[in-house]
DNA sequence: TGTCCGATCTGGACAGTGCTCAGATAGGCT
DNA sequence: AGCCTATCTGAGCACTGTCCAGATCGGACA
């Protein structure tokens, strides 16, 4: 085959196959889910043989950690486009950045899975997802600062961060089971339910 | 057989294997994390062969299923404690709980992952999970109630059990990520770091 | 222009995995 | 005793991650 490769499809020495890879791995993750997501799989999706993407990534985890570098950033879209929206009304900022966080992770399940598991060790993550990862985080202290005002310490605000993430976090995995749907319809909905659960996390220090 | 009949699984010819290969799988999880439980290296260390399992458990999800039910009933033996421990002062009661759980999450990381990971679709579980998962959740609900007292709705008791479940199983997740440690220290320790961030929830509500 | 180098890609191979199946083994029942 | 059934084994299939010797091609250098 030395001729006429010009207009197929594939030119043989591939232009960007490590962004072709990213996108099928990702093509894969949200077709059939994270159990179907291996190195064989996605250079097949690539059209290209399995042996191809190590000249692109050291192992598989390294595909892996690219994957969830793409989803870091889409999800801080996400939390920016959701606190734009909410400037208005100061008060509802971190509910509507939660909302978008949560309903992100239900939007992307396979991709949000990713997005932790990637790397037993989040110290050891290329610097990538780290920054990623970090502005997001950043994202959710400044709205903290903003709303707790000034005479709220530092560190309050710090920990009060921390405390929102995980809950996020957690209100996220949870929410890809499926129990809670009596629930969720009683509030009208994914999103109706996400607020209430949210606006409900106060009770856990509640004074007797 | 005056025993009480404590296991109803009879036991046959070459001892109890499949209380044996839940042993031995916990053993590997503890001794090798998550990553090396493979139903081969299981049966490998009950000195069995690798087709063995396959006469007690439909398929590898089953035994980890298994695992899994292990893993609650040992977490709500902890959470128990924990309420039992803090009942004279009423107040602390859904910090040291919570504590519990997290503490839990810490010393038994991989276990951890895999009553979490063990089933895509928790409705479809076996009862046995379920029941202890629900026997937990129970647990919480009842501390909420007797600290929310009367004049609480139950829909807004229900609602903070879940809350607060969230945030537990977030921090949970959160803390096995190296990324808290200095805050940890400045803490004094994985304890005085999970009640600062505990007692902090609330901020997610504030008013301004 | 022609030649060669190094990055890219391939096919084949190896060990390990989940899982199946025909047969061996050995308790417990009549 | 003799059979029956649950239990266990070994071989084998399709798949995986990973590595390797070689094929191939783009671009630099002559």
């Amino acid at each position: 085959m030395s001729t006429a490769a010009v207009a197929d499809t594939r030119p043989y020495h591939h232009g960007d196959l490590r962004r072709a890879l990213v996108d099928a791995a990702i093509r894969i993750l949200e077709r059939e889910g994270p159990g179907a997501l291996s190195l064989r799989a996605v250079a097949r999706e690539a059209g290209v043989s399995p042996a191809a993407p190590y000249h692109h990534f050291k192992d598989k985890g390294e595909l892996l950690d690219a994957v969830a570098h793409v989803g870091w950033e889409a999800l801080g879209v996400a939390m920016t486009d959701a606190k734009a929206r909410s400037s208005a009304e100061m008060g509802s900022m971190l509910t509507e950045i939660g909302v978008s966080y949560v309903q992100f992770s239900q939007d992307h399940p396979a991709l949000y899975r990713v997005m932790y598991d990637c790397s037993r060790d989040k110290d050891m993550l290329p610097e990538g997802i780290q920054d990623k990862e970090d502005s997001a985080y950043c994202l959710v202290r400044g709205a903290f600062k903003q709303v707790a005002g000034d005479e709220v310490a530092d560190m309050d605000v710090e920990l009060a961060t921390i405390a929102a993430w995980c809950a996020g976090h957690g209100l996220a995995e949870m929410s890809m089971f499926k129990q809670f749907a009596p629930l969720k319809e009683a509030f009208g909905g994914e999103e109706g339910f996400l607020r209430a659960v949210l606006s409900h996390l106060g009770m856990f220090n509640r004074k007797t």
